[in-house]
DNA sequence: GAGGTATATCCTTTAATAGGCATATTGCGG
DNA sequence: CCGCAATATGCCTATTAAAGGATATACCTC
């Protein structure tokens, strides 16, 4: 894969924020929605923006979308996506997207049972 | 420093060829002209983006203006220069520019002797 | 098939970026 | 001080991107 599309991708902060987020398995929109919390339209323009270029897929699961990480990174890819999760260990931003995550899901779980089980069940060997 | 602001550098051909000669030690405006073989107004603008968001440093030494890499880098931006040179080590065009690079130095220190000088002057530990 | 929920797309505005041409600046040697 | 070499800047244009509001699409439930 093209680096400087790679990069091209990376150089918006709500991207790497979605990112960031998908090193922990599949979500779905809601997800991102209740941790961004960005409008609707923000979060889904950027996911397209992703999708097009690459650096996510996206699965219909019934309501839901889901999205995750390919399943095969080109090396450039995965070095990249390595190194920004490295980088964001250290960022208070990502760190509170990160542990908003861990309070969204058990909410979502209750509240949206089946869009958690499309989730999980999406989850790949990366 | 902040991530989004090193992608931002990051998400241009012509910039990330840049950062990866300097992974080499200190160069002039000159070589860059001759490695990437663009135009010098294109150069000259990509580095004074890179210089003002920080990921270069610039120092005049006579006619010649001498590019590096800062003297510490920020943990975001080594480990992403380290990222790019490990996907450049794989990239044609990339490898390219380093072979050109080991070309025309001694063409530069044979035909402008001063500026060679000027960029060994400033080679750092980095 | 009607209504509701989840998500994507269209349209518009604004801002940022890249590239080229011409010109300006800086410093050198004579 | 003059002219030259090396480099940077101003101005213009075309492209790309970001954001928001409104609306459309897809799917589910009943």
């Amino acid at each position: 894969m093209d680096l400087v599309r790679i990069y091209q991708c990376l150089c918006d902060r709500t991207r790497l924020r979605i990112l960031h987020l998908l090193g922990d398995g599949p979500l779905c929109v809601c997800h991102f929605q209740a941790v961004l919390r960005e409008p609707q339209v923000k979060i889904s323009k950027h996911l397209g923006y992703l999708k097009s270029r690459g650096l996510v897929e996206a699965k219909r699961e019934g309501n839901w979308m889901i999205y995750r990480l390919p399943e095969k990174l080109s090396h450039e890819l995965a070095a990249n996506l390595a190194c920004l999760q490295d980088c964001a260990a250290e960022d208070p931003v990502f760190r509170r997207d990160a542990a908003r995550l861990c309070k969204v899901r058990p909410q979502i779980t209750r509240n949206s049972p089946l869009c958690a089980q499309a989730a999980a069940r999406n989850k790949c060997a990366c």
